[in-house]
DNA sequence: CGAATTCTTGCAATATCTTCCAAGACCTTC
DNA sequence: GAAGGTCTTGGAAGATATTGCAAGAATTCG
């Protein structure tokens, strides 16, 4: 086997377990102990991991809405359910705002037949458009964020503060009854804009995200219209939700 | 077999599997590992691979969704001398206006480790670097255009407008004595915007588009400072050039 | 503090790469 | 169809990179 080829299988392997021996890895690659050091040196040289004594663990750990990546397998079906159930919300001939982050980027999926127009700021969606010309797609200008691809930065606040859509459709690192937290201060911002601009905010929130908290705050919960989630929502919050007349939709995976 | 052929298999091939060794390379087409090195290279230079120790890897290979490419191979050989030998102009640490287009796409694959700062209107190009974080890339705002992947409209003018760049790589539609021309006026707007950003302009034309008009006119020759071409120009081209200090730098192909 | 584990560093063995060359295939020209 | 050229191919020699191991240093943990 190669080395960059056993790198992406630990990367990948990281990604599921967020911390692994080196002997559970030497042997999931099959060589030496020598060879995988090296390998996660490089891998921490890329910023993918970091090594601790006796293995390594992952940078970013998998909650955080923090790496993109098309094929990221983690909690597919639900974030696929949550997408779709996300898209129906949608009426036709709305006009969308679409958030970065992979569910997100599963609801895009499921809009393409339905909206004439679409607002994002993440790569991966307006990729998912670019060929097909049915539906116009404008992009936020900004700067690329690395892993994510999404844009950031005064370009992309700038142009989501001009525009106004029917529906936004977001996402968000974590949500507690204190409100709705995102992982980095450069979303909040690009976040905030949207939501100004949209005259209705569904957020789309995986399970694993209620009771966490990001780094950042994004909003109270009453900023939301509506909530879309995989499972029953703890009923701390859904208190707190009923209170801020926030609709609760919780779709049953696949 | 012939070498096409070869190496169609192998990136057909790399597409399914990702990673490949030579050995396993070398067995596919039934050729020695010396060629199959040399395929290498060639699929290296196209851009679709990347050779590595051992054998070879996709070049993007978790980007299913996150590529929209430019899949135009029409003259590739001419367009890729063009774009590395734009490349090559560009000093250290200047930075960088790429506008779309196959041939400046090609330019923008050889830029990755010399400049630190690109702005581009081109989807191709900005996921040409989204994954990587060794540089920042701008993108503009904008409407996507179908197809080519370009963003339009005020959004991408305006971005333009904003900023200043050491050097301008352009693409255009056609070229004669009277002019440089583009196919679109939507293109145009944002191509004045980029030239006016831009300390020097360097344009890339391959050699189909001497001598060809297109719809719309871009500038006169007293806009670029270098063109960068493939074969021989015109003579009659090549004195209007001259005449408005037009540098010219023919590359040969392969 | 000492024992055990893990890490770093240097080194030798191995695998792979580059460069060069000769043999053959293919093409052109007469 | 033959002669002369160019292009492609496969292999070999030396250069380079990677790998696994071992000895000593550093770190963790009881």
């Amino acid at each position: 086997m190669q080395a960059e080829e056993r790198q992406k299988r630990i990367e990948d392997h990281l990604l599921k377990v967020e911390f692994a021996s080196l002997s559970e890895l030497s042997e999931l690659v099959d060589t030496s102990e020598s060879t995988v050091r090296r390998d996660l040196g490089v891998l921490e040289g890329k910023g993918t991991a970091r090594r601790t004594h006796g293995g390594a663990r992952l940078v970013n750990p998998k909650s955080d809405e923090f790496t993109f990546s098309a094929r990221d397998t983690h909690q597919l079906d639900e974030k696929e359910a949550i997408g779709k159930a996300c898209a129906e919300l949608v009426q036709p001939n709305q006009t969308i705002i679409i958030d970065a982050g992979t569910t997100c980027y599963h609801a895009a999926r499921h809009l393409e037949a339905k909206t004439p127009q679409i607002f994002t700021n993440s790569l991966p969606v307006a990729n998912l458009f670019g060929a097909a010309n049915k539906l116009e797609v404008v992009v936020s200008g900004g700067v690329i964020y690395p892993r994510l691809g999404v844009l950031v930065g005064p370009l992309a606040v700038e142009a989501f503060g001009k525009i106004r859509a029917d529906v936004a459709i977001m996402s968000c690192g974590g949500i507690t009854v204190e409100g709705i937290t995102n992982s980095h201060g450069l979303l909040i911002e690009i976040q905030h804009a949207m939501i100004q601009a949209a005259r209705k905010v569904i957020f789309c929130i995986d399970s694993s995200k209620f009771g966490r908290q990001s780094i950042s705050k994004l909003c109270g919960l009453d900023a939301a219209d509506v909530i879309v989630t995989d499972k029953a929502v703890p009923a701390e919050i859904l208190k707190a939700l009923r209170k801020n007349e926030v609709e609760v939709v919780v779709v049953t995976k696949g």
